[in-house]
Formats: C-alpha cells, sequence, structure tokens
DNA sequence: GATGAATGAGCGTTCATTCAT
DNA sequence: AATGAATGAACGCTCATTCAT
C-alpha cells in the first residue's frame, strides 16, 4: 500500500535505468524485468509505464550513452577529440556486454533502430580532424570503427573472465595497432 | 525432420545434434528444448538423457566441429595446412553465431570447458609451418588468432542482415589483412 | 473524442457517460475504465470520484435511458403511446447489448436496483390505454413484456453478426407477434 | 513435487471438463484459469495442454451436450423424440447461462463453430416427426426453435433469482406456448 | 531405453484503485 | 475538484524438469 509521490515519474525512470544498466551488466540482458522494477524500488505498472519493452530499455541506455557522446564532441573542437570519443565508446562497449544479447535479440525481431547512423555522424568530424593532425591512419573509415567497436564485443564477450574484460579489449585493438593510438596516454 | 523410424540411442543423439544446430541458428540459442526434441522426432526425456543441459547440446556440437578440423589437421602435413583449418574455423564461426549466448550464458554459470585450450593445441603445429614456410606472418601467435575469432563473432553477432554474415566477416579479417593471406585463393 | 477545454464536474460527467456508451458498446462492458476515462478526456481519479464502480456507469446510463422513456410516457396521454415507449425500449436493447454482461455481474455481486420495478411504473399506464383501444392484446401483463424485453436482449447477445441484430429483435418479437404489433407502422 | 501418472491425460481432461462447467455456472465465464486447474486437481501447463484457450474449454463442453443429445436423438425413432431433445436442450440452456459471455466474447473474436448448424441437423429429423404426428404446431421451424432457445438465454442470464432460472425458462416459453407443448406432461 | 503428459515456478502484462500534487 | 503516475495483486502463458508407463 505504499504509495509514492505520482510526481516522482522523472525520478522512478532515473531509477529505472540505473538498475537496468547494473543488472543488465550483472545479471545480462534477459534478466527480469521485475527484478528490475524491485531493484529500482518502483512497481512493476510504473517500469511497464516507462519503459512498455525491454528493448524500450535498452534503447533509452543507449540514448544516455550518445547523450555522454555527444556532450564530448561539442565541447572539445581539437584534433584530440576523436581519441577521447573512441576510448569512451570502447569504455561502453567494456561496461555494457549485456547489449550483444540486445543485439541478438534485435537479428529476430528486427526493430528501427538508427543508433549506427548517429554514431557515425557523430565520429566523422572528429575522426577527420585527427586524421588531419597525423594522429591517426588516414586510410582509417568511420565505418572501419564501427566494425572495430563490434569486434570488441566479441572479444569482451566471449571473456570467460569479466575481470579481463579491459584488458582484452585492448589486446583486441592492438592486432590493429600501427593504425589506430589506442592505449597510449 | 521428425522421424518416426524405430530410434536407437545413437540415432537419437545423432537427431538431436542436427536439430539443435539448425534451431540454435535459426531462432537462438534459447530456442525451447521440447522444439529440439520435437524436431529431432524424439521425446523430451530422451533428449534429456543424452544432454542433461542445454550446454551439454552446445558442447557436443563443439565436439563435433573439432572432430573435423582434427581430421584436417590429421590428414594434412604440409604448410597449407593451417590455413584450411583457419578457414574452416571461421566458416564455423559465421555458421554458428548462436554461440555467443553460449558463451554470455557460460560467463554467469561457469562451466569446466577445455575447448581454447584444445583449438590451441590443434592450431600451434599447423600455425608454425605456414609461418616457417613463409605464409602467415610470424609475429602471430596462436593466442592472437584465438582473439581474432572471437572478435569475429562478435563482428557477425552485430550484425543486423543474416545474408551479411560472411561478409563481415571478411572485411573483419580484412581489417588485419596483412598478416593473415584470409580471402586469396 | 479527447477533449481539451476547462472541464468542469458537470461536462465531465457527461463525457464520462457518453464515452462509456460508446466504448460498452464497441468494446463490450468489461473494457477497461482507464480507457474510458481516456476517451472521455478525463482523468482517472475523475472517472473514480463521479462514478465509484463500473456498475455505477452502468446504472447511470440505465437512468439516462429512463429520462428518455420518462419523457415519452409524459408527454403522449394517448393509446398509441405504449408502442412508441415500447418501441424505444427495445431500441435500448438492441444498442446496448454489452448490458447483458452487466446483468450477469449483478447475479454475482447482487445490487439493490430498482431499475425493473421503475420500468414497470413507467409502462402500466400506457399499456392498459393500448389495451383499452383494442391496439394491444388485453391477456398481456407487463411482466410479460419485461420478460420478453429479457429475451430479445438473449436474441440479439447471440448473434454472431452485429449488423444483424436489429432483424433478429424483430425476429424474436414476432415469434409472439399475434399479441403484439411491433413492426407495423 | 507431486507428480501425477502420465498416463492420466484422459482423467485430467474429464476432471478438467466437470469443474469449467461447475466454475463456469457459478463464477461465470471469466473465471480463473487457474481456479479450474486448481479445482480439478491439475497444473497449469496441463490444463493449457488439453485446452490452449477458455474457448476450447466451451466448446468441449457444448461438444458433451451435443453428444447427449445425438444419444436421444438415435435412440428414439418415435414422434416424442423432439420433445425429449427440446427439454434436454432447454435445461442445458438453463444450467449453462455463462455460455452467453461465451457468445458475448465469440462475437469480438470471431471464432469459426459449427454449432448452430449441427443443432439444426439433429432437430430437423424430429420435429417433422412431431410436427406430423400433430404434437407440434406444424409452422414452426427449426429455426425458430434456434431462435427461441436464444432468447430462453436471455430470460435466464438476466434473471436476478438464479433459483428462478428454471421457471423462467418455463415463462418464457409459455410466452409461445400454444406453439409448442412444452411442460405439459 | 524411450516416451510424452504432468508439473509449477516464474515471467510479462493488465488494470482497478489510491493519492500527492 | 481534477489530474494522472504509482501501485501490486492477479492473470494467462511458457518451459525446464520429472517420472509412470
Amino acid at each position: 500500500m505504499s504509495t509514492e509521490s505520482p510526481s516522482s515519474a522523472a525520478e522512478n525512470r532515473e531509477a529505472l535505468l540505473a538498475s537496468a544498466r547494473r543488472l543488465f551488466a550483472a545479471r545480462g540482458y534477459h534478466v527480469a524485468l521485475s527484478a528490475i522494477a524491485r531493484d529500482a524500488g518502483v512497481g512493476q505498472g510504473s517500469l511497464y509505464r516507462h519503459f512498455p519493452t525491454r528493448l524500450d530499455l535498452a534503447l533509452a541506455i543507449f540514448e544516455e550513452n550518445f547523450t555522454v557522446l555527444e556532450r564530448i564532441a561539442a565541447s572539445d573542437p581539437g584534433p584530440g577529440c576523436f581519441l577521447r570519443l573512441w576510448r569512451r565508446l570502447i569504455g561502453f562497449t567494456v561496461e555494457s556486454t549485456a547489449f550483444v544479447e540486445t543485439a541478438v535479440d534485435a537479428r529476430r525481431q528486427p526493430v528501427d533502430y538508427r543508433g549506427p547512423e548517429r554514431l557515425v555522424g557523430l565520429l566523422s568530424g572528429p575522426l577527420a580532424r585527427a586524421q588531419e593532425a597525423g594522429l591517426v591512419d588516414p586510410a582509417l573509415t568511420v565505418g572501419d570503427l564501427m566494425l572495430l567497436q563490434r569486434m570488441v564485443y566479441g572479444a569482451i564477450v566471449t571473456e570467460v573472465d569479466p575481470a579481463a574484460a579491459s584488458a582484452v579489449a585492448v589486446r583486441a585493438l592492438e592486432l590493429v595497432d600501427e593504425r589506430l593510438a589506442w592505449g597510449e596516454d
């Protein structure tokens, strides 16, 4: 009977996203939605109201990630912007391996999602600037980068030891390392 | 695919593996086990007897793949053996993207599986011979190859268009192509 | 039908009744109450204030119907009044088959509802006048009529084709037609 | 963990039908399916296996009713057969008022059900024999009878007092009584 | 050894009801 | 007085697992 304030809608949304992020990572994309609601301290109906499907939850998390990347892109007009973006993107990849399962699901129940295109748009300018400044192999395309990110997902998601995820990502990128300056600080 | 014939234990096992392979690919690793039994024309209890868990089914399929690779390794003592093995391995990867989900599951409910080590053992000799013959970059280690295969999984499994899987694998490998002669026939 | 205008209590009540009438007819008596509120452009809490239970909504619609019948009864002191009333009553029956579900519900969760008695009171005078004028079989009682109306509900509500409702009502009444002059204009 | 014998399939089916018949009558067509399973002493999954939808359960009950009627029709070649059939049919109607709700549902989610046609086929011969023998008004058609049965549903289902159901059916039929010899033994 | 019906916990979803605003 | 988000019990349904035959 404990009714929270109806005005806590925005807070609930935040709490649900945070719980989803955490439980997706800890227990996989197919964690029970009721567990997410419980973890967020929110009723099942409210979860449903905010995010009618599991995918809506996943896409909302992507959206948050995008916001972070957009902020980086907007704040740094220099040639170093690209590497910051790329590191953050790989960071998201390492943190959210559960989204490979999202991708697997999406292949079977296709959804209209413009994420990749938006990411391309976001990276193009910074990549060009970095290449002009001689920081990145000029032959590398944004498409190559998108593929590389997906490959990193593969490397991480098949890693038995969760603690090794970052190291695996580094090793994976090193396999193409002459072209990309990842890892050198 | 439903068989009405007198079903011996061995035949049932074969039928179950074939159905699992097909349904894992078509409907994903989490397809209902009852669907596999039905597709194989076998009772649910028999599926259970042969493969107590879903993972047992997956590992048995890996085992079949191993057998194919071992046959190649045993039959070709020349320097070209490695590339044949590698191509077949990538072929298996393309065919069974569902096994990324197996890997994801396995991370959460860890199982003692010696697959990677066996694969290393299988590839070491042929790789060395290929490197001696100048066919493959001598700096490439078997560990690099294992990682590369896992990266290919990532590229494929995040590909929305199933028909593009092979092409994506090729593109993924080209990102490291100077070192590996994949694709040149 | 969603109204954005400043909504007074009385307007809300009207809008809710109109939406309930429509949705009961279109989607059945058990349509979600939230759908009625939404359709009326009114908050769920306001629906609640006006009509605490689903049955209150149904009874309020009956009440509106009564008002129409009372107006007819009050306005026509002649012998033809009865048939006008009867036709309108059968009309309401055809329009609101969903109320059979109300009746079914009411049988299980009995409610003190004086509808039938009021209807008897409303029809008695006009029926007597019609019988005196030789327009209706003098052996027919008001109770018979009430039962007949209920029988018409049965005929309509079991009719698969909604468009056939009126025709079914006519056929149903014809089964007792020598006694009642329904249908002859 | 109490597992009943897998061979109790037929018994389970019977138990489910009996429970459904009883609970549909007592608590309405929309009684929880889990309540029916519980009442029958059967798991929910088994209910589902035997009757995938609520409607399947309802139709199976109709089927049982049909079997009873067919047995009467087959066993009595005389002119009195029709009245026995008709009494039994009205008896089923009185017993299973919940099926008005089935009909209401069916109007919204139409289903291909040949019940009425079968009933017509079942009654035609016996009705003709009864009419030849002068037991029933020769002007009465089978279609009239079907409609009459539906009208009886309306009379019963709108009756507040469940104990009055039979009496209401009798009164309802008396409204057309010169034509049909119902009630006189 | 094979069978397939039975089981029931657990999931996603719906919705009447409440209540801070 | 009106709003509409929050709640959570309850439903239909799925499916891994068991076991009498």
